[in-house]
DNA sequence: TTGTCAATTGTCAGACGCTGTCATTAGCCT
DNA sequence: AGGCTAATGACAGCGTCTGACAATTGACAA
């Protein structure tokens, strides 16, 4: 049961964040000033930094809600599934229950469009790079975890992960580029690219 | 032959990046404020911004040109060579080389005591990783051309360069955070790493 | 209900990065 | 020497973000 000083609360920093993600999405990231957000929302610009330590916090408040989804579903994977395969398996099927995640919060479409924004806003995009290497850094230490070596002096906990991210990377950026802006879309470019990493990537690209 | 305005623009330039980079890796880029640097060199702050466009870029100054460096090293591969053993071979090679590219600008150890630097600073590890994605475009074009692709339709390019990114990458981290700090031992790193893309990573870690 | 305590908020001041403007200085060229 | 142009300094201003203090508001007990 919440107070009413908890939901109080609540809806400030629900209100705060929808005005900055809306704002984001329509006029650019740059273009937003914090002012604007918290006269949207008719509250301090003070208040505004008590609730997000700054504008790219509020940037990626829903990225964060899906890292974590995704994060759980590769926990979730058997532990007898090699390690690349709980990857795939996990990301395959976090696309597929992506929604759920986050329509509480956000509609989907506000997601994929914020995406966009961050992939397409230098500052976001760096930031976005940023994170994706400390979720890297856990997922290492999770499969590390997983398959009983140390991550420490083994290398490939982090190595797997890294390559795995990189893929996942340019799939994310082959989309957000494209026409079909759908979750399946990325959910079925995801299986192609993982599937050419291997021997066609290795090899000569010319004798086709 | 230059003239004396030159001259003494290249000499507050060099001026202005060394005080930068003594003062980042002496106490750190946050702790260093633009003031700081300007006034070490006596000009004013004003003209700073005149010479880089933001702190970042004095950071990044020396990165600037190691990253040319290595492009250049991939342009020169012989043409015969698959894409990722010209990457390979390149990376290795520009590592043999990256002194004299950059011993004229900056001493060496300064450089990878900068590097170290990026690498834990998460402003600067954040806009050395969009950096780093700008590189890899620009690699994925050379490759895509160089094997006769289409850049745009094959994904391939990006991949491998996104993967073989990812890996370099790995390097770096694991190289900055060990005790070996020479040249000679990220080199070493970085063969051994890329030898371990492969097999080994795609199977189960566990009878081993 | 009322008073007390703690949490939330607004206001103000200020640091820092960065930009535009304009007057001043300093090299260049005839 | 004197005019032209490029480099610089000084100043004002915007935007992000932080610290400090006072005012407000909800929580909880007497």
């Amino acid at each position: 049961m919440e107070s009413l000083r908890e939901r109080k609360k609540r809806r400030t920093r629900d209100a705060l964040l929808h005005a900055a993600l809306d704002l984001f999405t329509s006029q650019g990231y740059e273009q937003t000033t914090v002012d604007e957000i918290a006269d949207a929302v008719e509250v301090s610009q003070r208040t505004f930094f008590r609730y997000f330590a700054g504008k790219e916090e509020a940037a990626f408040a829903v990225q964060v809600i899906a890292e974590a989804h995704f994060i759980r579903a590769v926990r979730e994977r058997p532990p007898c599934e090699p390690p690349l395969e709980a990857l795939r398996q996990a990301v395959l099927e976090g696309w597929g229950t992506v929604n759920e995640a986050i329509a509480s919060v956000v509609p989907v479409e506000m997601y994929l469009r914020m995406f966009r924004v961050i992939e397409s806003t230098p500052t976001l995009l760096a930031a976005h790079l940023r994170r994706s290497v400390e979720a890297e850094e856990a997922l290492a230490r999770l499969l590390a975890e997983r398959e009983g070596v140390d991550v420490e002096t083994d290398p490939r906990p982090r190595l797997l992960v890294a390559v795995f991210g990189a893929v996942i990377r340019v799939t994310g950026r082959a989309w957000s580029s494209d026409g079909d802006l759908s979750v399946a879309a990325i959910r079925d470019l995801t299986r192609t690219y993982l599937d050419l990493v291997g021997p066609e990537l290795i090899g000569s690209w010319r004798r086709d």
